[in-house]
DNA sequence: AGCCTACGCGCC
DNA sequence: AAAGGGCGCGTAGGCT
């Protein structure tokens, strides 16, 4: 195994160890490294397999080569290391490898595995592309911002591989327990359990017509037959239906989605020795929101949230940022009465003190409005008292808008930026704004729409990303013990010892401040993380 | 059989 | 005048 010196520089020797996982010890102990490496995903795993400690922080050159790029108008480029060299080299790049999951990959420089030619030197191509990497930020518009953005990529990686190793504590006993209490026992085989059968049945007699409940291609022409005419079967519209089966037909879909995405097979997929264990995906969503791969980590049913309890003598610590997109804007448009509102505690109740005579429901509406774009229905009337009230924060998401009308990028208060149209799903024709249905112009207004929505959900994530990255650092601080188990957009759970949990909350409540801080700077917006020291996911909302 | 899209629903 | 953002994943039903 092979280290680079910390003389050595891009000519300097690299030095070769025996036992790279205990040179990594000794070195994280010894001072603060900055790890730089290929990709996370793969190189942390497979130290952590061979007895090396948690890692303080990190350079991911393939995430960083995914922001720049983004940043630089060159979203669709591969963002491999040997892509990133070959770049540099001005050689033909490399596609990037199909992402895949964990593997054994016993090197950690290993060319291939990151696309570089036969000839390159991996650790000469690294050291190459980690300085172009720093040029590259250095020379973006906001180098502090980048960076920040950068190094907190990089420690979500870094989260990212410890989560989906340590996992989601999730008790079998209360899961079989929900699971038989609405679908009864479990069927042998993988059957269909009795309860849906049953109520197939029942379906079937009410519409007088064999049907499959999973199937809209039969049920519409079913509901017809019986005088009901809709436009789909979702659940929405069936729940205006007074027809005996729409009750049946919306008991069915609910029964058997617990029993598809998450009932006995899902659990004998997922759970083992008491953990659910996803593997998150950082930078999997443009915006800079985590995906996840298998098992539908970021849908855990409010149902099914029983299930996950913590270990004897220890606590979930459960922390959401409420109401964080509409902080988000205010945060960064610095409109004065956005503002105002959002230096409370709920957002949307001051809105509606302050702009919509007290109601509630329909502030909500309006503010969602501006930042999805909607306007059928109440919601334009309500957006056209958002724009009088708070002019700076529609100007910013409207100027958004056009932005992506037009075919132009937008980008999070960090950097992260939103990828060009592709020219398949968009073409720009604001030269004919009278044509105002073409098939060119939705396309253009949905793009608008996305861009819209971007700028605010991606420097949300750029927040969330920050506090993570925070929170993590001062959880380590209080010792191996908590650990995060969880993590989903603007929520995450802490796994600790009981007497550890005050610690583990106030660390909440710093790492939120100093994300504040860090992303947008001195504003009075707050940013409050509520915290529910809990034994059980479900008692925490 | 595998691959694809449409639909629908869970979460934020 | 009208225009609701982002995902993962299940089944159905068509295709090769």
């Amino acid at each position: 195994m092979r280290l680079l010196s910390e003389d050595g520089g891009p000519a300097g020797p690299s030095l070769v160890y025996p036992d790279l996982a205990a040179e990594v010890s000794r070195r994280e102990a010894a001072g603060s490294p900055r790890w730089v490496w290929a990709a996370a995903d793969e190189a942390y795993p497979w130290l952590l397999d061979r007895g090396a400690p948690r890692l303080a922080r990190c350079h991911d050159v393939k995430l960083v080569e995914g922001l720049l790029l983004g940043h630089e108008g060159r979203h669709r480029r591969p963002r491999s290391l040997g892509a990133a060299w070959a770049r540099l080299e001005g050689r033909p790049e490399p596609e990037d490898p199909p992402e895949s999951g964990a593997d054994d990959q016993p090197v950690l420089f290993a060319a291939d595995r990151h696309r570089l030619p036969p000839d390159a030197d991996p650790l000469t191509a690294l050291v190459a592309v980690h300085a172009a990497q720093q040029r590259r930020i250095a020379g973006s518009g906001h180098p502090e911002r980048m960076r920040l953005l950068c190094a907190a990529e990089s420690a979500g990686a870094l989260a990212a591989v410890e989560m989906g190793r340590d996992g989601l504590p999730w008790s079998a006993r209360v899961h079989d327990d929900l699971l038989t209490g609405l679908l009864g026992p479990r069927p042998a085989g993988g059957a269909r359990p009795a309860v849906l059968g049953d109520l197939a049945l029942r379906i079937q007699d009410a519409l007088g017509a064999p049907v499959n409940p999973d199937s809209p291609a039969q049920v519409l022409p079913a509901f017809a037959r019986a005088g009901v005419h809709l436009a789909s079967t979702r659940s929405h519209e069936l729940r205006g239906v007074e027809h005996p089966a729409a009750a049946l037909l919306l008991r069915y879909k609910e029964l058997s989605r617990i029993h598809a995405a998450h009932g006995w097979a899902w659990r004998e997929a997922w759970v083992r020795d008491g953990r659910f264990r996803p593997e998150y995906v950082v930078g999997g969503v443009v915006s800079g929101r985590w995906a996840t791969r298998g098992g539908g980590a970021l849908q855990i049913p409010r149902l099914l949230r029983s299930a996950v309890v913590a270990d004897p003598g220890h606590r979930l610590v459960v922390a959401d940022a409420g109401q964080l997109e509409p902080r988000v804007l205010a945060a960064m448009s610095g409109d004065v009465g956005l503002a105002r509102a959002a230096g409370e505690g709920d957002l949307y109740a001051a809105l509606a003190r302050d702009a919509f005579a007290g109601d509630r429901p329909r502030a909500k509406i309006g503010l969602l409005a501006a930042m999805y774009g909607q306007t059928s229905g109440e919601a334009g009337q309500l957006l056209a008292v958002m724009r009088r009230r708070f002019p700076a924060a529609l100007a910013l998401v409207e100027s958004a808008a056009r932005t992506g009308e037009a075919g132009g990028v937008v980008r999070s208060r960090l950097g992260r930026t939103s990828p060009a149209p592709s020219a398949d799903r968009f073409r720009d024709d604001t030269a004919d704004p009278d044509d105002g249905a073409s098939p060119d112009r939705r396309a253009a207004r949905s793009w608008g729409r996305f861009t819209r929505n971007f700028v605010i959900q991606a420097s949300a994530a750029d927040w969330a990303l920050a506090m993570l990255a925070a929170l993590r650092r001062r959880l380590a601080g209080i010792g191996p013990e908590p650990r995060l188990v969880f993590f989903q957009h603007d929520e995450v759970i802490v796994h600790t010892p009981a007497e550890l949990a005050g610690l583990v909350a106030d660390a909440v409540t710093a790492a939120g401040d100093e994300a504040r801080r860090l992303v947008f700077g001195p504003v009075r917006v707050l940013f409050p993380l509520q915290t529910h020291v809990v034994e059980c996911y479900a008692d925490a909302k």
